[in-house]
DNA sequence: CTTTTATATGAACATTTGTTCAGTTAGGCT
DNA sequence: AGCCTAACTGAACAAATGTTCATATAAAAG
């Protein structure tokens, strides 16, 4: 029967995933230890295994979250755009440049989800790879649909699209090797400077 | 007294470091052994450290390596396109593109080094850490200086030239993560899809 | 041929790894 | 109170880890 109220400690669980998240961005899964893991939370190793059924599934589990995370997020945060209509050509810019902030914000919020999410792709077993890349490729669909109607509408010069909405993520993505917050620039000066050059790598 | 002909290999070192660059870049440092580069060159695990004192010492030596091949062939590049004589502002447009061409071709023509290079800083010693740290700083201030300049000569709008050199650098390296020779697109093709938004991202 | 020397073996080492499981603990339920 | 059950311990397991070293090998030097 399913546990009604706190017992032992309702909060192991989640330490488990905060804490693995947090030693797997900082040494690589393959360098961490499920006992690094235990101690981190104050457990010994064996209770690990009562969340779960091994330390593959818990990296998997940890980069699936993420992403289906990021795609909520950015579905919500599209719909809310959308929404405020206007004329087509400036709609598809403000997605745009919507796509952009949002993207760099998130991503700033987590980074070791980030880094854990595109550094432990190699990690993974073939079906959690194959299923994680398939949410990758959904999120970076999103952008490219934006980038595709852009050039329907005249208002985005892009020669091939695929190849932009890589270029663009992975810059954007370079936000991270070097952002700290209290740093010299606040987030949404960041925001804006990014956005700034996508808009103006894509101007007709 | 050193050797002056072959004796039982002399390709064994260079075999070392071609296999072991392909296994730490396919699976990463941690998750490699040393009996399973051993085993790729064809040699027991104790021959292994005839040509590196330890693991760690192998990794490092590869990624410095890398990035002193890396500024040695910038180097060249650069004196090569500086000599060329035209107006000021023409040719910082010139180092501009050269730089992101030859980013591009240098970097697809070792993947692997490139991976382990910006993958593996975290399993380096501080030492070797801060060692690597400085070849890519400076590095990225030759970008940095071109775009000064490109500033300073009123050719380029750029806000923050060290925001704006990690942004590019960070969107030439997403190339790595898709482009494969013999696909749709010719290296001729990428580097100019890539130098237009490059070239467009920073203009006036 | 004999000596020398770089090179490779293969067994051994102390640790550490992921995972299992019988037994202990302690809170919730009747 | 007594039972139940989820949670956790602590010891155990086989396998794998980086590294060392006495020994073997075979080519180069004399």
């Amino acid at each position: 029967m399913a546990r009604t109220q706190g017992s032992h400690s309702d909060i192991t669980g989640p330490r488990i995933r905060t804490e693995a998240l947090r030693l797997f961005a900082q040494h690589g899964y393959a360098a961490v230890s499920m006992r690094q893991i235990a101690s981190a939370v104050g457990v010994q190793a064996g209770a690990l295994y009562n969340y779960t059924p091994d330390k593959q599934s818990l990296l998997f589990s940890l980069m699936e979250g993420h992403m289906t995370e990021l795609l909520a997020a950015w579905h919500e945060q599209e719909a809310a755009y959308t929404a405020e209509a206007s004329d087509p050509e400036a709609k598809v810019l403000a997605r745009l440049e919507a796509f952009t902030r949002f993207h760099i914000r998130f991503h700033l919020e987590r980074p070791d989800a980030v880094f854990i999410a595109y550094m432990e792709l190699r990690n993974l077993s073939e079906d959690n790879f194959t299923a994680i890349e398939s949410l990758r490729r959904e999120y970076e669909n999103a952008l490219q649909a934006i980038l595709k109607e852009g050039v329907r509408l005249g208002v985005l010069h892009v020669p091939d699209p695929k190849i932009a909405t890589l270029a663009v993520i992975a810059m954007l993505n370079g936000v991270m090797t070097w952002y700290r917050s209290g740093g010299r620039l606040s987030l949404e000066e960041v925001e804006g400077i990014y956005w700034d050059m996508v808009k103006k790598s894509m101007q007709v």
